[in-house]
DNA sequence: CCTCTATATGTGCTGTTGCACATAGGTCGG
DNA sequence: CCGACCTATGTGCAACAGCACATATAGAGG
């Protein structure tokens, strides 16, 4: 009940491909809505079945053919529509912190170095974030649209920032016993 | 491939019967992994059928009777291979967010509205945390295991914090316009 | 006695998700 | 011309999750 959503909102600001629609959810909008490239596709199609959707077949030069997929008003209106309906805070499943719950019966060395891993990788989200800002909203007079973007990339930041130091805060008290 | 281990996780701690877990897993642990009970009565008897857990029959006065469930020598090192084994971070799906990259085709009433709703739903959630940490771990000697539901706890606490102040300052951007 | 609530344990269906695999056009370097 | 790699679009299947519904014991209150 949600992708299609996220699908919905990326052509509300421009005309994409299942391919390029593939590449915005491994970046840009994938940071809070993930999803594989099968699975775009068959929504694709399903929401032009719906009439949410119109298709058209792109020729190009040096590269295969593609299919853009454009939104109808309908395609609007059911954004419109979807964006008035509550939303529920996301449930938290991270395996790292329940593991915690076993500090007693579990392999300590092995959970340090998931520790170090996290924090590497909480680092590189990070960096790239703050990458993206740098380059991409640092305007001064950002649109609408831009600067709901930056909100969101903002949440983000904070995020990742959030799990760093919880990491090396984790990694120090862990170390010292 | 991990409820089955959130589960092992609850039991390395002590017995408890399905309907203890169920109340566990809209609790303690099920801030960072949630579960129905549906889902856990049927992977109960998928763990016994591996022999990761053995179940006896407990009768009670006042109540209906209850299978209580512990953990087989085999169900231990599962649990212990399984911290083992690396973790990837939990993938972001926050249907808020998404909404905030077409905050130009959206109902803005209404996003301020659950944006409001989230706040307050988070600062509830922080009290409760704060009140948890407050009551359980105040003592000044933890033990181990204690010692790591704290962690967890505190990653809570910091998560929840950063979801407040996000909320609250993406509502007074969002109004001065 | 009847209903409400809490304890306790399930079934069945449906919808998503994830993952492996399949296919095919086109560029570029060796 | 062969293999590697990027673009582009899919199929098929198994696992998982969510949700409504089903059932039964027992106390408490009207």
């Amino acid at each position: 009940m949600a992708l299609e959503h996220a699908i919905l909102v990326c052509l509300s600001e421009q005309d994409l491909s299942g391919y390029d629609l593939a590449k915005q959810f491994d970046t840009s909008i994938g940071f809070f809505w993930h999803a594989s490239h099968p699975q775009i596709y068959r929504e694709l199609r399903k929401l032009k079945d719906q009439g949410l959707l119109v298709s058209s077949d792109h020729a190009q030069v040096g590269k295969p053919n593609k299919t853009v997929y454009s939104l109808t008003d309908t395609g609007r209106k059911a954004l419109f529509e979807w964006s008035q309906q509550p939303v529920e805070p996301p449930a938290v499943k991270d395996e790292l912190l329940v593991r915690l719950y076993a500090l007693d019966d579990i392999d300590r060395p092995a959970l340090m170095t998931q520790l170090h891993d996290r924090l590497e990788k909480h680092q590189e989200r990070l960096r790239q974030y703050r990458r993206i800002k740098a380059t991409q909203y640092a305007a001064p007079d950002l649109s609408s649209r831009q600067q709901g973007k930056l909100i969101a990339l903002e949440m983000g930041i904070r995020y990742e920032e959030n799990w760093v130091s919880w990491c090396e805060e984790t990694l120090a008290t862990l170390t010292n016993e």
